[in-house]
DNA sequence: AGCAAATACTAACAACTGTTAGCATGATTT
DNA sequence: AAATCATGCTAACAGTTGTTAGTATTTGCT
């Protein structure tokens, strides 16, 4: 009868949603059955329900927590005053890496399993994103308007920079190429030089 | 008792795929359901089974026919002596904004779903893939050696060159903003921008 | 019109799904 | 030590899964 360990500063529901996290992204939500869940967790499928209320909150603390990890850093960015708008495109994208590379497994599952969720969740995530989107979108034309970033249709821009870092996950896979701070730099080059201007 | 209408071209088996590529997309390979399928077909869950053999098989067929295209794509484009590295590099991306505008469901689901194909499938496709972004690292990493693209990192640039244009995803969910061909042009910019010299 | 092949149907299967009820054990507090 | 609460267990549920068997019906050919 072994219990959850869960770590200092984590719930046992921490320690289940992690491990959700962790089999979300290999084998998708609905691949992954509440006993495959306890069997990783080390525990009997019925007890996982003493700490969760159902399977679909897991992927809904997935998905929120991403999502509001990236809000709350675009709230940075908007109120620093000490860097451009091109300065703020370049960091954003460095975050979005680097959230990339040390939490794979929960942006995977927010990227890829979000279409999961239940109403209301679902919808109240869609409206999340678009609107981030749209903050991005305000960044660079505001970049544009000052002369700091080159004519671009910023729709088009955005889409290409949130995708462009997906390929981590391929990297992931095969690490031994180049190290996470060669990727991060060649990446960041890579996209910010279709923005500025020659 | 509604028999599958085939187009002309088309046998009974590939109008179920196109129906199981909709499908696989929009609810992923292991959330969608047989009985899905059928109401999609008009037809009995069973019936299906007299024009395939399983729902694993349907996956196959989309995966590897999307995968031929672009191998064969490739192929042409190393056979063909009249364009330079970085001409060469700008087609292919061209041909997988195509691809991602006008089949997003097979490539959609060929890039999320293969995970779930069986052995020796899984395998099979996973080598070709690998094969696949060495022979485009390649065509980059001669390029530089001719002096025609700027060192880069060939392999961070083809993962990122890969992951970009799934954007398009959310292009098409939200089309109005932006044409096909704005979106293409605006695209190949972007990341052609990182590889040409100053 | 009649025969054969293709294709549809209904019914059923064993395995698996998320979840609940009821009870036992563990740790913590009194 | 007794009591309490958190957490684990077993057993079971109703529903869904991919697939098969057996049979009826439609289509295309002679």
């Amino acid at each position: 009868m072994a219990r959850i360990r869960s770590k200092k500063n984590g719930s046992r529901k921490d320690v289940i949603t992690l491990a959700a996290a962790k089999l979300f992204r290999e084998k998708g939500f609905s691949a992954t059955g509440m006993r495959d869940l306890a069997v990783e967790v080390g525990v009997e499928a019925a007890s996982l329900y003493n700490h969760i209320s159902s399977k679909s909150e897991l992927l809904q603390e997935i998905c929120f927590r991403v999502a509001n990890t990236f809000t709350t850093h675009l709230n940075d960015m908007e109120l620093n005053e000490k860097l451009d708008s091109l300065e703020k495109i370049e960091e954003i994208i460095r975050f979005h890496i680097r959230m990339w590379i040390e939490r794979i497994d929960e942006v995977l599952v927010t990227n890829n399993e979000s279409k999961y969720l239940n109403e209301p969740y679902l919808t109240t995530f869609l409206n999340e994103r678009r609107i981030y989107v749209k903050r991005l979108e305000a960044i660079i034309e505001l970049g544009i308007k000052k002369g700091i970033i080159r004519k671009v249709q910023a729709y088009a821009v955005v889409l290409t920079l949130m995708s462009a870092v997906r390929g981590i996950e391929f990297w992931h896979r095969t690490k031994k190429n180049i190290s996470a701070e060669e990727l991060e730099e060649s990446m960041v080059m890579n996209l910010i030089s279709g923005l500025q201007k020659t």
